[in-house]
DNA sequence: GCTTGACCTCAAGTTGACTTGAAGTGGCAG
DNA sequence: CTGCCACTTCAAGTCAACTTGAGGTCAAGC
């Protein structure tokens, strides 16, 4: 069969079989099976760790992906929250964007001040359109 | 003049007080002057403040933001370290844009079961380019 | 059959980023 | 002059996401 013990995934994943068991622990995936004492995981985990990866990267928490994905490692949302979700992403990529371009401009201007560079204050104003109300807690992404 | 006591500074970033003088503490920020025993900070802290959420949400740590701006917000930097980052920016631009892709692609897609739909694996697979080596330990993120 | 080494469990520790609480201070409205 | 209340300090608490450590187990190679 192609079940793979612990040490193998964790090894193809580069994920530290702490956090496997941890991960388990918490109900983000599944050991499919025991060898003695050892989990044994099927292939599907293999691409369940790529998903969880690209949703920290994200910033989402892994509550939030738990939710996300059922324990077969699918997406398991209505379709509405599906694209809210995409939609946040879209917004994050374009800030992040926009942190890029800010720092690709202050390598390459040269002002003396980058806080009195009208190009570089100009790209940062486009980030944060006027929040006047309180931000809804974040969840630490933070990372 | 237009100092901004830090009530002020709190409510118009929607960064809370108490996360304010926490920033101050690490040396994130610097407040100007005090009025009393309040804190007063320069307009400047707005701006800064806009680029330290912007950091945030692109996965820095605070101490790598503070390795990034000086005190005064301008970029600190040579030339190919921000270039470095901005390439690491990029790179997470297109992870998150896959992940984005494949959420939009599930929320429409008629599979029973995604893990098996050809064109949701393939989206992943474009995520993660086939690691060999571990990981370097990640800052924690996200979040 | 014995050793070895990678796994196991469970509890406790760590780090980053804050928040909360208690006790105090000081500018300003009345 | 008196309150009030938003601020102050400092210590301690919290939360997520892991990691570490102590003590134990077991399959495989010699």
């Amino acid at each position: 069969m192609n079940l793979l013990d612990i040490g193998v995934l964790a090894e193809r994943s580069g994920v530290p079989a702490s956090t496997l068991r941890y991960y388990e622990e918490i109900g983000l995936i599944e050991s499919v099976a025991r060898r003695g004492l050892r989990r044994q995981f099927d292939r599907q985990a293999l691409t369940q760790l790529a998903l969880i990866a690209l949703g920290k990267t994200a910033g989402f928490s892994l509550e939030e992906i738990k939710g996300m994905f059922g324990k077969d490692g699918s997406p398991d949302l209505p379709r509405t929250a599906l694209h809210q979700r995409a939609d946040k992403l879209d917004l994050q990529i374009r800030e992040l964007t926009t942190l890029r371009n800010a720092l690709r401009h202050v390598a390459d201007c040269q002002a003396t001040s980058h806080m009195e560079c009208p190009k570089f204050l100009r790209l940062l104003r486009l980030a944060s359109p006027p929040q006047r109300e309180r931000a809804p807690r974040p969840g630490r992404v933070k990372r």
